[in-house]
DNA sequence: AATGTTTCGTGATTTATTTCACGATAAAAT
DNA sequence: ATTTTATCGTGAAATAAATCACGAAACATT
């Protein structure tokens, strides 16, 4: 395993992939199958086998030469190295069509997702509940992201009430955000935002099918 | 303006962030701001000056040593490299939590990105409206992508059926699609998939909040 | 007109990420 | 027991992307 020190060499996109390895591996569990390759798990999830070995290899030996990884094994060691025990509270901020949408998604529960808090400015929404969530006024976050334990933040406001809504989240001491409104949005430093700019894949998708050339 | 067999060496990145500085630029103009140097183009959209200067650098010279960007030129000069003036036209495929809110965000059509067709099988739901589109089955569907001059596939369904969701827009002709299902799919090589996996995006994120190490 | 200041454009450099390639190892076969 | 085969783990090489740094260009000031 890889000391504290070391976390910061593992790329992102490195622990990001681990995931996908778990997901599909814990598929594979349920099926019964014993063990699997590095090719045939780079198969499965249109990636390299090369680069699937090297991710593991970050954090131990868990394959054995010749016959590929035992999926229990893998499986329990990928849930480990992703703390996959301990479940992750989010809230939403911003309860529109986005915003409930992700409330409403059975998904993020079996991926140890759990979104704990809702939150909107529009007294028409307020105490109403979406998949069991009551939407809180804003001045009710800080006590409930304390109380909680909530760790992450998600941002479905309009553009221009983000700012709003990312001083909301950093008062009440998130320190994780996943940002859906396209704007850049200023934070402190030990503040990460992800955003995710769904409009800006559209375009740039549509900008590789007219010009043809596979991005 | 870059020769057409030279644009596969311009990054995806790149592109992407093109529509960032694109829609910047706008906002700008509408201030009627007249012009902006790399430098407070950059602190606006989170990004390094040098990235800014290098990307355009990769299509012309737009901006004037010692002041810097014209905004409005600047705006058209983006607006012809991502060809903004053609309208990018896009089928939901799948029209639950997530689809319906996608339908019904109105913020696509201010980017030049038209939702043209919807499609489910649910025969609950076909027939059905959302923000003016209707719900079509998947046999309407190679019909409606031709007639419509659909371009984009957007895959919203559960994943168990998003094999089925692929195969039926690759058979209609699309060549490029934003999956939202979890789930790796394999596609001829001619088409793109660019995967949104929202689950995936807070786990990565839950991990380096538990870390304390910044993404 | 000369000088100082700003800011671009871009080659060079650095950093990050992926892929290659091969020795080592373990299982299977003879 | 030896050979063959499969597959890992990982340093080295290749590729991709971001950042630096500086000459040149344009503007502003005196
Ligand atoms: N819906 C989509 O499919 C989609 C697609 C791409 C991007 N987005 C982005 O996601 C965000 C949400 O989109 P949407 O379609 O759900 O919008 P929406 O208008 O349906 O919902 C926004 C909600 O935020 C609430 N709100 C406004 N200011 C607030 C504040 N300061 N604090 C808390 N709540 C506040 C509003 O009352 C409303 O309920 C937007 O930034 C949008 O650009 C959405
Ligand atoms: N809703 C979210 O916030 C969210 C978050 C993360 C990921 N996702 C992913 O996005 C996808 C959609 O999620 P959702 O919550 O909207 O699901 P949903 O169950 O609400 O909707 C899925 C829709 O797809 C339709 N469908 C099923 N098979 C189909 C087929 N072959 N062709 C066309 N339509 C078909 C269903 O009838 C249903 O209307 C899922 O893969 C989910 O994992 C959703």
């Amino acid at each position: 395993m890889l000391k504290k020190t070391d976390k910061r060499k593992v790329s992102k996109s490195t622990i990001s992939r681990l995931f996908v390895y778990l997901r599909e591996v814990s598929k594979l569990a349920n099926l019964n199958i014993r063990t699997i390759s590095s090719a045939e798990l780079a198969e499965r999830v249109n990636l390299g086998a090369a680069q699937i070995r090297k991710d593991l290899g970050y954090f131990g030996h868990f394959g054995v030469s010749g016959s590929g990884y035992d999926i229990k094994e893998l499986e329990r060691a990928l849930k480990r190295i992703l703390e996959k025990n301990k479940n992750c509270r989010v809230a939403i901020v911003g309860c529109g069509n986005l915003g409930t949408a992700l409330i409403s998604y059975g998904g993020f529960q079996k991926q140890g997702v759990e979104i704990a808090a809702a939150f909107d400015t529009d007294p028409k929404k307020i105490g109403k509940k979406y998949g069991g969530i009551p939407v809180q006024p804003l001045d009710k976050m800080p006590g409930a992201i304390k109380a909680k334990k909530i760790t992450i933040g998600i941002i479905t406001v309009p553009a221009q009430n983000a700012r709003e809504a990312v001083d909301c989240l950093v008062d009440s001491g998130i320190k994780c955000i996943l940002n859906f409104a396209p704007v850049g949005l200023m934070v402190p430093e030990d503040v990460t935002v992800k955003d995710v700019d769904l409009s800006r894949e559209i375009e740039t998708l549509s900008y590789f099918v007219d010009n043809n050339v596979v991005g």
